[in-house]
DNA sequence: CTCTTAACCTGGACGC
DNA sequence: TGCGTCCAGGTTAAGA
């Protein structure tokens, strides 16, 4: 479900519920995500009081003054800010309960996600090793560039690859290089500086109005108060095989690239 | 280091 | 209706 846009849009639907509430107690109904969940986690945060609700990449960081709580949604996880008696449905795995009465109830039915309890995160195992992110002023065409020097890997791949830069999942960054009119299949370090400006431009801008739009809707995605978000109205490419490019008319190409499916436009792309 | 592949898991869509 | 197959927004561990 999540790429950067919509961890984001979580996180902002999240934030004003949770930043200065303290963690009433947790509720584990199934521990087996990508991870477990460490069952002593309950005794950690309860009573500890959320200082601040970030995002790096696509973790959502959940700061205690004793630690924090890294949060992934993997595949199809979401959460939402309920009432403190909301049943429980299928698949919903954990629950912290506010001292408010209300929970953040996390949902993921295929338990790709992750949710783990660390002293310090900027420094944990799967944070530390990230690429910038696309809006950090470092994030350019020239660090693309040469980034990509010596690499013959597709640019798809490159540019999802998180220690290059993080956030770009499978959807955006075929939207990404449609408005940069890249092929997706082009080799990553046969591309010029220029193009690379173009690319960095078109992955801000893509994740900046999905961001304004609450992040791209295809199956089950919703902010933590149940709304879908937009975005998908504004696909250019995703989505779209065999449909007519918005730019040129051309029909658009559906193909595997490093076993995503990958959309684009072969006459306005190269 | 670079790159590819398999693996984790559930559910929905589709063809027969 | 049921069953098999394929596909899905992510990421890492293993191996070439």
């Amino acid at each position: 479900m999540p790429e950067l846009p919509e961890v984001e849009t979580t996180r902002r639907g999240i934030a004003p519920h949770l930043t200065g509430r303290r963690i009433a107690d947790v509720i584990i109904r199934n521990p087996k995500l990508r991870w477990p969940v460490p069952a002593d986690l309950a005794e950690r945060v309860r009573g500890w009081q959320i200082q601040a609700v970030r995002r790096r990449a696509k973790y959502l960081v959940l700061e205690f003054d004793a630690g924090a709580l890294l949060i992934h949604l993997g595949m199809s996880g979401n959460l939402r800010v309920l009432p403190g008696d909301s049943p429980a449905r299928p698949h919903d795995h954990v629950d912290l309960m506010l001292d408010d009465g209300r929970i953040l109830r996390l949902n993921d039915p295929r338990r790709f996600g992750a949710l783990l309890w660390t002293a310090d995160w900027r420094s944990h195992p799967l944070i530390a090793g990230l690429g910038p992110e696309p809006f950090d002023e470092v994030f350019t065409g020239d660090y693309l560039y040469e980034r990509a020097q010596g690499r013959q890997q597709a640019v798809k791949n490159f540019i999802m690859d998180a220690r290059v830069v993080s956030g770009v999942g499978n959807i955006y960054a075929s939207e990404a290089l449609f408005r940069a009119g890249i092929h997706p299949a082009r080799a990553a370090g046969r591309i010029g500086r220029e193009r690379y400006g173009r690319l960095a431009a078109a992955i801000r801008e893509v994740l900046e109005a999905s961001i304004a739009a609450g992040g791209t809707t295809l199956r089950d995605f919703t902010d933590p108060s149940g709304k879908p978000g937009y975005f998908v109205l504004s696909l250019q490419v995703y989505g779209r095989a065999d449909l007519p490019c918005s730019r040129c008319g051309s029909t658009v190409r559906q193909q595997r690239i490093g076993q995503r499916s990958s959309f684009f436009c072969a006459r306005c792309q190269h």
